[in-house]
This record gives structure tokens, C-alpha cells and sequence, in this order.
RNA sequence: GCGCUGUUAGCUCAAUUGGAUAGAGCGUUGGUCUACGGAACCAAAGGCUGGGGAUUCGAGCUCCUCACGGCGCACCA
């Protein structure tokens, strides 16, 4: 943003912001540039005259060294002496703290993510939520903001009095301490499979103990509560994800009844076939349904106590769901009653919606055994990166942790690196291949980053005269994105722009790496180019943190 | 039927939000190889950006329309 701001107010015309300065495509044209189309309207002449005529006007100075006049654009070289010493010295002086802001400084944001469900263990479908919910977390940290993760438990509903009339008919303490939250699965799943009209009813019954506060009901339901945390943590603290709150649905229970009386109050309520909703149709919505016909609240209903206690609590500044885009709906119907219902703040609200993931062969069914379960896939990445540290490198020390470093960040990073939106189609094949755009690539470059520096092994002095060759100018230049690249991701939600950063920089890192020497130059070329691979190793690192991903020194 | 969303190279995806010659990875073909780590690098081939229209000096991006896929549309969450 600097340049841009220099470069307009050099130019001191009111027309001209410093959003109208974009990157050329290509750095032989300039690094900086500003279409001259949009004057043409105001000057009455073509940009090609008027680029020319700007050019003319243009005083060089030590910041901007050549400006040029192309086809209507007028283009701007930077001086590489300034730009690589500002860019260098600046990393090496906030050091994991360079990309961060203050921005946030103040603010509160809430995030809604991962919102695990009791007694289902964690399958592939709920990796995007997690960790794009964790991504942003650490991004929003990052740039100043307070941030309370909130892992919204699904923990209220029928299916827990089934799950207790399965455990009562066919369970037993030992198998389930034994099986965990596989062995829950399975009664779940037997109960679909096999219940017959008695039990559905018997559920119905449990699931109103649960409710009335039953002690026997109530243990169970704790117990498999229980069962359920200490296993998603195992997974959490794998993939680097943490929570400040786990309040679930049942957490809002006696939460509702306040919003139904307000929503009456309001004259919002409207009873439609015996149940009450709120009528939508004027916003070319479906009616949002907040009391079944039998006085049973429903999910809009939990989801706007919470979205209530959440503002009341923690008087958010936005308040995310990093929820799939299947509740599209969902959503704005929520949003829509919050703002009927006169919330001023219902415009802070944000469904951070994401694709849906499928098997090859279609869709996943956990009925018909059809799942994909995260801790397997993690467990055969990790296998897969021992294999290969075993391979290239089997002298390595801590070669168990390095391939949890390796492998976990596979998995982090396959779900990171595309645009949320887009569907996935999940398989081994893609997640297990740690060649091109992956995490491994960026952390191999690291690890050769790391080599050299090790084998210098002496305090870097930066040289401050040098002039950089085109190939660390392109190193440097990528350097300086990562600030503003960190609040595209912020603002857009797009942990993706980070991971696809990442791999940038270390492409062009490695294009020069293989090209430059580092060790054998001479004088101030060795020493600036040991300060660059310095500031790669560690924006590298920078960004990779931000999505949860380590970076081993060797591998 | 209505709404939301997607469609870019053989495959998986980018494209600085309307700017210059649409770029990467995988795969294919050919090359770099006694090294600062080959989990790398270089090169080639591969495109009417799903079709058509409109707006604009300029459109992969905005608007209209059609086609194909995904998701959703009242008592599940």
C-alpha cells in the first residue's frame, strides 16, 4: 500500500487514488502502474496522450526510478535498493509478528465452527468447517481482534433418547468404554437400522428424561458427552484448533422462551397450521418456523437465542458460521427475524459458507458405511510422510514428529487451498500426494531454506547498498504481499488466499534458490542472499501458522 | 416450479474484484543431475473462460437469457 499511496499523491490530481494504481502483469513493464482511461472521460483526451503527458510531468526521485508510458498506461519502477532494504529490514525487525495488525484492535469477532455433534465421530465432511473455523481464528488474532471460537455442540435433540434406548437394549459399559465413540456410533446406527415403533416411542421417552432432568438419562447422556470431547481434542489438538466456549444447544434451552415472548411482543409471531412462525414471504423467504404444532422449539429458534446471548455476552463485531452451504436458507431466514425483530447489529451477522464434500462414488452415508473418518486419513498421512522422511532421509532424528508436522499439514492444507465455495471431492489419491501445490512443497523449501542458513552459521549482516538481480526482486516483491494478503483473507473469509500465498513465495523462492547461488557468492551478494533466504523462512512460517501448519527444520 | 450456487487447459484449480499477452499444479513429452537438499528446477504441447445477447475505451469477472451439475424450499439439525 505504500508505493500506491506515493505514487498518488505524487501524481496529486483528485481523480487518482491510490486504488486506481494496479500491478502490471508482467514485472519488465513496471511494478506499478495506472490506467489512463478513466482521465480521458475527464481531460477530453486519450489515455495514450495523456499517460504520455503525465510521463513528461513525472519527477524521478529515490523512491520511484523510471516511469514509462505504454498503450495508455503509465508505468512506475520502484528504486529495488529501497524496496528490498524496507522489505528485509521490516521482516527481520517483527519477525513472527510480520503480517500482523492492529486493526482489530478492540473488536470483538465470534466464530461458530467445527460444532461437533455428541456421539458422532469426527468424519471427513467436518474438516472444512474445523479448519476454516481455525484459520480464521488465528487470522483474525493476528490482526488485533479478540476472538471467541465457539464450538456450538449438537447436543439436543430426539436422537439422544434414541441413542440411550439403543445403549439400554444393547449396550454395555465395558464396550463402550472399550469402542469410545465408534461403539456410540454403532448403537446409533443399529437403532436406525432396527427399531421398530416401540422403540421410536421408548426414545421419545428418553429423550423427555433427558429433558425433565432425569438422573439415570442424564448420566448417560453426560457420559457419552464425555466420550465424544476427549476424542474431538485428540483430533483439535492435532489440527491446532481451539475453543473459548463450548455452548451447545442445550446450553439455550432456557433461552427461548425469552425470544418467543419478544418475537409475540413484536408482533412477529404468526400461527400457520398450528405451528407459530415468522412470515418471510414479503422477502421471498419461506416462513421461518420457530414452535412445531406441539410447542417444540426448532434449530432457528436455538440459533437465534444464541445468536442474542452471544451479542449480550460478548458484544461481537461480527459474528461468523462457518457453517455449509446447505444452510444457506437457515441463515437468512435467521438474519432476516433478527433484523424484524429491530437487532440493529443483525448486519454484523456472517454465514461463512463453504462446499460440500463427497466420496468418489457419490455422496457420504454413515447408514450404509459409506464414511471416510478423519482420523484415518490423518493416520495414513502421517504414515505416508514417515514413509518418505524414511526414505530420502533416514538418519533424520524425531522422524515421528516431523511426519506429524509433514502429514497433518497435508491434510490442513488440502482443505485449505482452494476457494471455500467449491465442492470436494474427497480422495486418497489427492490428500496422500505431497508433490507441486502442497503444504510439503512449502515446507521443503523451508527445510532447504533452513540448510543453508545452518551451514553459514554466522550472524547475517543485510548489505545496504546492493542492488537485487530481477530474480530477487521477484523473491523480495512476493516478500512485501503478505500484510495485505492477510487482510484480503480476513475480509473475504478466504483462508485459501494464504495458502495459495505461501506457495507462491516459495516458488519464486526456489526459482531463484536454483539459480542464485547463496554460499558461494561473493561479498554483499552472499550476504543479502542470506538475508533473503532469512525473510523466506520465516514469511513462510508466518503464513503457514496461520493455517495451523508447522514448519520442521529438516525433513 | 421457485431460490441460492457453480461451470476457465485432458484432470484439480488460480486470476490482485472491470485493465495490458487468462496463469499454476497434476498428467504427457523433452531437458537440468557428482548439489547451498531432485519432495526441486527449466522447456514444450494443451484455451472461442458452457452457449447466445447487452453495457463499456476495455468483460473470465457486471446485466439479461439458455444449457448442464450441486444445494435448499414447514414442523430434523
Amino acid at each position: 500500500m505504500y508505493y500506491r499511496n506515493y505514487i498518488a499523491k505524487k501524481l496529486d490530481m483528485e481523480s487518482i487514488t491510490p486504488a486506481d494504481i494496479v500491478l502490471p502483469p508482467n514485472s519488465e513493464m513496471g511494478d506499478f502502474a495506472l490506467p489512463c482511461f478513466k482521465l480521458a472521460k475527464v481531460f477530453r483526451k486519450s489515455p495514450v496522450q495523456i499517460a504520455e503527458e503525465l510521463k513528461n510531468s513525472f519527477v524521478i526521485d529515490e523512491v520511484i526510478s523510471e516511469v514509462s508510458a505504454v498503450n495508455g498506461y503509465l508505468n512506475f519502477k520502484v528504486n529495488k535498493v529501497g524496496l528490498a532494504n524496507n522489505v528485509l529490514t521490516r521482516i527481520a525487525r517483527e519477525g513472527d509478528g510480520y503480517g500482523s495488525s492492529d486493526i482489530g484492535k478492540g473488536k470483538t469477532i465470534c466464530i461458530d465452527y467445527s460444532s461437533v455433534n455428541i456421539a458422532k465421530p469426527f468424519h471427513i465432511g467436518h474438516l472444512s468447517t474445523t479448519v476454516l473455523g481455525g484459520s480464521l481464528y488465528k487470522i483474525y488474532k493476528f490482526l488485533g481482534y479478540n476472538v471467541v471460537g465457539i464450538n456450538h455442540l449438537g447436543d439436543y435433540g430426539t436422537q439422544f433418547g434414541k441413542l440411550i434406548c439403543a445403549y439400554k437394549k444393547w449396550g454395555n459399559r465395558e464396550e463402550v468404554e472399550r469402542g469410545g465413540i465408534h461403539a456410540i456410533n454403532a448403537l446409533y446406527v443399529r437403532f436406525n437400522e432396527e427399531a421398530d415403533e416401540k422403540m421410536e416411542s421408548e426414545a421419545r421417552e428418553y429423550f423427555r428424561l433427558i429433558e425433565n432432568g432425569d438422573k439415570e438419562a442424564n448420566n448417560l447422556f453426560e457420559w457419552f458427552k464425555k466420550l465424544t470431547l476427549d476424542y474431538v481434542q485428540i483430533i483439535y489438538d492435532k489440527l491446532n484448533i481451539t475453543f473459548d466456549s463450548y455452548a451447545g444447544e442445550r446450553f439455550y434451552t432456557d433461552k427461548m422462551q425469552p425470544v418467543i415472548d419478544e418475537l409475540k411482543e413484536k408482533n412477529i409471531l404468526k400461527e400457520s397450521e398450528g405451528a407459530s412462525i415468522v412470515d418471510l414471504e414479503s422477502y421471498g423467504m419461506p416462513p421461518c418456523l420457530i414452535l412445531r404444532s406441539d410447542g417444540a422449539t426448532l434449530y432457528a429458534t436455538r440459533d437465534l437465542a444464541a445468536a442474542i446471548y452471544r451479542k449480550n455476552t460478548y458484544d461481537f463485531y461480527k459474528c461468523l458460521y462457518v457453517v455449509a452451504y446447505q444452510q444457506n436458507l437457515h441463515f437468512k431466514q435467521v438474519f432476516k427475524v433478527l433484523e424484524l425483530m429491530g437487532k440493529e447489529w443483525a448486519k454484523d451477522m456472517v454465514h461463512v459458507a463453504y462446499g460440500m464434500v463427497s466420496l468418489e462414488d457419490g455422496a457420504m452415508s454413515t447408514r450404509k458405511g459409506k464414511v471416510v473418518w478423519l482420523e484415518d486419513v490423518i493416520s495414513r498421512c502421517v504414515e505416508k510422510a514417515y514413509a518418505v522422511i524414511d526414505d530420502k532421509n533416514p538418519d533424520l532424528e524425531n522422524k515421528e514428529e516431523i511426519a506429524k508436522t509433514v502429514g497433518l499439514g497435508a491434510v490442513i492444507f488440502g482443505a485449505l487451498y482452494n476457494n471455500k465455495i467449491k465442492d470436494i471431492v474427497f480422495s486418497y489419491d489427492k490428500v496422500l500426494s505431497f508433490d507441486g501445490e502442497t503444504s510439503v512443497y512449502v515446507q521443503y523449501t523451508c527445510a532447504r531454506a533452513n540448510s543453508v542458513l545452518a551451514k553459514y552459521g554466522e550472524k547475517i549482516e543485510l548489505p545496504e547498498a546492493y542492488e537485487p538481480n530481477p530474480q530477487e526482486v521477484e523473491v523480495i516483491k512476493a516478500l512485501a504481499a503478505l500484510p495485505q494478503t492477510v487482510l484480503d483473507a480476513a475480509e473475504k473469509y478466504e483462508p485459501s488466499l494464504i495458502a495459495r500465498y505461501a506457495v507462491d513465495l516459495a516458488q519464486k523462492y526456489n526459482k531463484f534458490y536454483i539459480d542464485c547461488r547463496i554460499l558461494t557468492a561473493e561479498g554483499e551478494a552472499k550476504a543479502f542472499r542470506l538475508s533473503l533466504t532469512e525473510a523466506v523462512l520465516q514469511t513462510l512460517g508466518n503464513a503457514l501458522s496461520l493455517l495451523g501448519i508447522g514448519v520442521p527444520e529438516k525433513m
